[in-house]
DNA sequence: GTCTATATTCCGATAGAC
DNA sequence: GTCTATCGGAATATAGAC
C-alpha cells in the first residue's frame, strides 16, 4: 500500500525538505509553496495555518521513521539482539535524504520544544517510547542486568545519539565517525551492565 | 578586573536574558531593547543589525562561560583529575540563572549551525577546544591510555552532555538526574579507558 | 550616545475569480 | 481545488533632533 500522492502530502514531503533546509523557524510558507509548486493560498486552504502545517509535517516524518524500522530483507537470519541494537541507534546517522529530513526535524522538535510548552508533552511521550525501546533491546544483550541500570543505559546512549546527530548536522563531525563512537559507547555501555 | 558595566555590555546581558527566554530566533529587537531599558535604535548604534547583536551575544556568553571554570576555593586542597573531570562536565547542568543562560545559548548555536554556515566555524573551534580539554583531563586520570581512545571518549562524554542538556532544558529530565547519567557515563568510559 | 518618530521590508493570511 | 492579487500587521532598520 504505496501511499498515494495526494497533494497534501505533496506540500507535506515539501515541508519535510524545507525545514531540513532552513529548520522550523526559517520555513516560510512562500518558500514552501515554491518548493511544493503551488500557491501560499493552496497551503492555506489545505492546513489552517503555517502552526497547522508545522503539526502535520511532524506526524508526516513521525510515520515515515517508523517505516524505515521495519526494512529487513526477509530472506537474511534475523539478527542478533546485539545487532537489533545497534541497528536501531545507527539507523537516524545516515547521509540519506530522508533520513537526514527526519534527524532534523527531531532536532528542531527538541530545540523549540525549550522555549515553547505546548511541544514538550508530544517531545517527552516520543522520548520514552524510544528509551524504553533501547532498554529492552539491552536487556535482551544482558538479560541479568537490573531494569534500573538498563534504563540508565538507554537514557545514556539515546541522549548521545542525539548529541552526536547534532555536531553531525550542524557540520562538525561526519556521519561515520558519529556511527564509530555511538558503536564505542554500545561496547562500553554493555561492559558495564555485564558487572552489575 | 571585574568588567565594566558599559551600555554595549548592559545590552549583551539583556541578549543573553532574551534568548535564554526566547531562543535566538525568537529574539526580537524591540524585546531587547525593553529588556535592557533602551531605544531600539541605541542597538543599531552600538551593534550594526541584529545578525551583530547576535554575534556578539555568542562571544559575550562563551567569555563568561570560561570565567566560571575559574572559581575555586583557594583554600580547599587542590582537585583530583577526576574531580576536576567531574567538575567541567557538571558545571553545565546547574538550574542556576547564568548557566542555565549560557546551556541555553550554546543549545540555540548548536541548532542554528545546522542552517547557518556562518556560524558552524566558530562553534567547531569552540567544541575542539572543549573536547580537547577533557580528553587531557581524561589523560590526567588514565595516564596509560592511548591518546585516540582519550579523544573518543572527549567526544562522547561531551556529546552526551549536549544530549542531555538539551532534554533538560526542553523539560524532558531534571538537571539532578542529568548529572547522575553523566557520572555514570564518566565509570563507564574510565572503565573503558583501563582496559585499553 | 540616546531618544522619538517613521520608513521599509517581509511575511502570514485572505478575498475573490476561475 | 487552485490561482492571482493584495491586505495588514509585525519586525527590522533609519532619519533627525537633542
Amino acid at each position: 500500500m504505496a501511499s498515494r500522492s495526494t497533494r497534501s502530502t505533496q506540500i507535506l514531503e515539501a515541508a519535510a525538505r524545507v525545514i531540513a533546509r532552513r529548520g522550523v523557524r526559517g520555513l516560510r510558507v512562500e518558500e514552501l509553496a515554491a518548493e511544493a509548486g503551488v500557491s501560499t493560498a493552496l497551503i492555506y486552504y489545505h492546513f489552517k495555518d503555517r502552526t497547522g502545517v508545522l503539526r502535520q509535517t511532524f506526524e508526516f516524518i513521525n510515520d515515515r521513521a517508523a517505516r524505515y524500522t521495519a526494512v529487513r530483507d526477509p530472506e537474511a537470519p534475523p539478527p542478533t539482539p546485539r545487532e537489533e541494537l545497534e541497528e536501531v541507534l545507527l539507523l537516524e546517522l545516515q547521509d540519506d535524504g530522508e533520513v537526514r529530513e527526519n534527524s532534523v526535524a527531531w532536532g528542531e522538535l527538541r530545540a523549540s520544544a525549550v522555549f515553547e510548552e505546548a511541544l514538550r508533552e508530544d517531545l517527552a511521550r516520543a522520548t520514552l517510547v524510544w528509551v524504553q525501546d533501547v532498554a529492552a533491546l539491552l536487556g535482551r544483550v544482558q538479560p541479568l542486568a537490573p531494569a534500573s541500570s538498563l534504563a540508565a543505559a538507554a537514557e545514556r546512549l539515546t541522549a548521545l545519539l542525539e548529541g552526536l546527530s547534532m555536531r553531525w548536522l550542524s557540520g562538525g563531525i561526519r556521519a561515520d565517525h558519529a556511527r564509530e563512537l555511538i558503536r564505542g559507547a554500545v561496547d562500553a555501555e554493555l561492559a558495564g551492565l555485564r558487572q552489575d
